[in-house]
DNA sequence: CACGATACGGAGACCGTCTCCGTTTAGCAA
DNA sequence: TTGCTAAACGGAGACGGTCTCCGTATCGTG
């Protein structure tokens, strides 16, 4: 990669993450190569579908997720309290842009998908925490990770949609928490 | 209104019915208006926003909805299986067009929704499922109405965007209601 | 420094939304 | 039936977003 290319796509990036964060993930990106100070043109060859562009903006979140799951993971306390912080990590994980929730969750289910792997990587995270639960005996019978991505996933969408806060997600939360358990 | 307004606003209904049911609930509006023979300016004066289209159309739905709570609580059978019955109503109720569950599910926390007082009928119809519950003793204490529209509607909302079956959502449906019962 | 490969960026095609306003029509009254 | 007016129509076009094409500029190597 030329010098002025890598220039222009590090400072993309940068400027997308700022106006995601801003207006969501369906802001123009026109507006995103304006003021990156780059033409259209450009943007696009670097990304030539949105989902580039996103997927490009992750790399700095997947060392988030598993950091997440690793502090989730070493709570030393009641099984259900352990995945209740998980699941607020996890809401908060997915949740950092508007629209996230709905874009990753049902990024999970299509293979096409270009953040799969990124999402593979929030996956597995959750499959860490629940393989612990199953192990402790505590979970409900033919509960997979998916399920529980769902689950969560559904959640975090209805907040992120209705601009709910952390206080009316917490008792959801529970009720999916007080469900998986046994 | 003239008979020739009433003609024209009862063929866009129609024909946006059958529009949104094919693509979705972002579908062309002029489309629409092309497919029902008049200008875009005569759908837009009729419907200034996209809303209020949804609005017509779902003027036959608030039928359904009632009739489907109606028939959740003549169930004669245990509450966890009445619980599910009407979840699974639900979730059918506002899956019918893609990307339904999120449009409605947001729209009731929103109160300048112009379907509001749509959605308004499926959380009375949901409360009347609930309160059921509740005098029969059997909930969780501290839940209402709209947190079980949250949960339920996250659910139908990921299983929308993921192309997910009955299969898949009846075990999520099943978690959240022992997580709902007691 | 010269030259080829690489990257740039803007003009513009295309599409969806929505408005403005000149034209048409319904429906009433004489 | 005819004439009139308020109501309704509908299409041209402004606007904004997506994305492409291709002539131009730049990098970096020989």
């Amino acid at each position: 990669m030329r010098a002025d290319a890598k220039r222009n796509y590090d400072r993309i990036v940068e400027v997308a993450r700022e106006v995601f964060r801003e207006q969501g993930y369906d802001a123009s990106l026109d507006e995103v190569a304006k003021r990156a100070g780059v033409g259209p043109g450009t943007l696009y060859r670097h990304f030539p579908k949105r989902e580039n562009l996103l997927d490009a903006i992750m790399q700095s979140w997947v060392d988030r997720v598993t950091e997440a799951s690793e502090k989730a993971l070493a709570y030393e306390g009641a099984d259900r309290e352990l995945l209740l912080r998980w699941f607020e990590e996890y809401v908060a994980l997915i949740s950092l842009h508007k629209g996230g929730p709905a874009k990753i969750t049902s990024a999970m289910g299509d293979p096409t998908s270009p953040i799969l792997t990124k999402c593979q990587v929030l996956t597995s995270a959750n499959d860490r925490v629940i393989e612990r639960l199953r192990e402790d005996g505590v979970l409900r019978d033919g509960v997979d990770t998916v399920q529980v991505c769902r689950l969560v996933g559904g959640i975090a969408t209805v907040a992120d949609q209705g601009d709910l806060g952390a206080a009316a997600v917490r008792p959801l939360l529970e009720i999916v928490a007080d469900g998986l358990l046994r």
